[in-house]
DNA sequence: ATTTTACCAGAACTTTTGTTCTATTAATTA
DNA sequence: TAATTAATAGAACAAAAGTTCTGGTAAAAT
């Protein structure tokens, strides 16, 4: 029985294993096996141990998406680019306003999102992309 | 507790009976469920991708370990204060020294990371617990 | 019609961080 | 022994973010 399979079956899965997804779980096989080696633990323990923590992340990040779409479409270009790391001043120049406004804009969807300062933000939204925005 | 102890901890290095495993196991299922359902994709295929991110991030945090072993003794105080969220000019009364120093160990330190600001080293440090150094 | 609210814009002032430089000391290296 | 390096300490200046305030306009509520 693969480690795949063991997983599934841990989880209460009784499905098989096509070939594509195979062969990712090969490298994930890999490093699942160096870690649980290192901690000393079955490589099913820490496998769902690292879905917890994966998914805990992603609910975090379902609650950010309800905040997002609160904000003004204003608000949201500023956040965005506040998110690709640009400072005021770079934002004021792309958005043609001042850099006071940007703040300004930067001071309310911060309040939206419960946060007190950017780097919050682009801490919580650390695996959004926002490419889209970056033109 | 050594600090290798406590990221161990943190990195949920702990032993569980079978019975904590298997509750941990049916929200993993009813979560991977959802968010399979939620992206139209199968659920094997949804934990492939976040056991391999969550992996990504041990990797990381391993390296980090290293990097922080290179810091002289006053750089990790600096270093666990400023993820510990506390500004240039706390820090240099907790340590009584000049908040001009508090920035030439940032400085240093950083550069031993290999990062370009404190709020690098906060995001790249996030997981880790630094209370011990909070007296 | 008037008031309230949300959105967008902006400025003055303060705080914080970043950048570059200087100096001393102990330990190591040439 | 002199030179080099790392660690610790510090300051002047610049840039960036944070804080508090103001003002105009459109839409919704009173």
């Amino acid at each position: 029985m693969s480690l795949w399979q063991q997983l599934l079956r841990l989880l209460g899965y009784h499905k098989t294993t096509d070939r594509f997804t195979f062969e990712a779980d090969a490298s994930l096989i890999h490093s699942l096996q160096g870690l649980a080696k290192q901690q000393r633990r079955p490589e099913h323990e820490v496998a769902a141990e690292l879905l917890s923590f994966a998914i805990a992340q992603r609910d975090a990040a379902e609650q950010n998406l309800q905040r997002w779409e609160q904000l003004s479409p204003r608000e949201q270009q500023v956040a965005a680019l506040i998110c690709l790391g640009y400072t005021n001043r770079q934002i004021a120049a792309r958005l043609t306003i001042s850099p006071e406004t940007v703040k300004t804009h930067a001071r309310n969807l911060l309040l939206k999102f419960g946060l007190g300062s950017r780097e919050e933000l682009r801490f919580a939204l650390a695996g959004w992309d926002f490419s889209a925005w970056d033109r």
